[in-house]
DNA sequence: GTTGATTTTGAGAATGGTTCTTGGTTGAAG
DNA sequence: CTTCAACCAAGAACCATTCTCAAAATCAAC
């Protein structure tokens, strides 16, 4: 069963784009290119390609979801003060191996690691009152 | 700096719970309790407590958030279909190591480590279409 | 090609968790 | 008794996401 054009195209979208993407980013980028795509549209689709196995998806203390093709396996530091994040060279986990009996049937496509905590700035806001 | 009597109180009934609880729950909770807090309040006091280091949230994909005491290490394997999830057991990360390079001045206070993929439920369903 | 059934789409409305606003309450200090 | 500041509650506001449903596209037979 091949991908639908319009699921292609908005895959395409999120790998041509070098950081992740919100749902309305990726609307935003489509809506003025030359596949426009309904906001509903762009949802549906996401919700697809991440069960799938193709995206990926994790959310922001904003409850913003951020997208990105699976095999980019990025993790972040994320501040739980102002906000901001940064990107993690390497994935600490890696090959995290649960076994099947930790599994129990569940296939798992795909998994996020983030960090919590203060920022350099942040922390130094405080302490400066 | 003592924690302010109502925060207590807050923190207190997420230790009393099994598992964790919305910011809906714990005010729906303590609404009935001897010490009612408004909804404002309890969202107020969720942010101050994990920014003190002392309550870990985690955001389902429904995008709800979920809150726990931070010496509770549970992580989870959350299914994109039906959204249903289960508790590991032990936590495969561990003591999670980053460098302090890799930190650069960032504090870590707590982190998540979320699997995502199909529940065995949901393959089935799946497969007979 | 035409017809009719099925699927996909998108504009706008609805949803719902979270945050903001506003005005009231409490409590300590003077 | 004032004053001032901190804290609080109720409801409005916010906004990303989901739902609704009619129109458009696709498909399958004829």
């Amino acid at each position: 069963m091949p991908l639908a054009a319009r699921q292609e195209h908005l895959l395409n979208e999120l790998r041509r784009s070098n950081g992740e993407l919100s749902g309305q980013d990726l609307h935003a980028r489509l809506r003025q290119g030359p596949h426009p795509m309904g906001l509903a549209t762009v949802y549906r689709h996401l919700r697809q390609l991440q069960q799938l196995g193709l995206v990926r998806c994790r959310h922001l203390p904003s409850g913003e979801a951020l997208y990105a093709p699976v095999e980019r396996d990025e993790h972040h530091l994320t501040c739980v003060d102002c906000g901001s994040t940064t990107t993690l060279e390497s994935c600490p986990v890696h090959g995290a191996h649960l076994s099947p009996a930790q599994l129990g049937g569940f296939k798992p496509l795909f998994h996020t690691l983030e960090f919590f905590g203060l920022c350099d700035a942040c922390q130094q806001r405080q302490q400066a009152w």
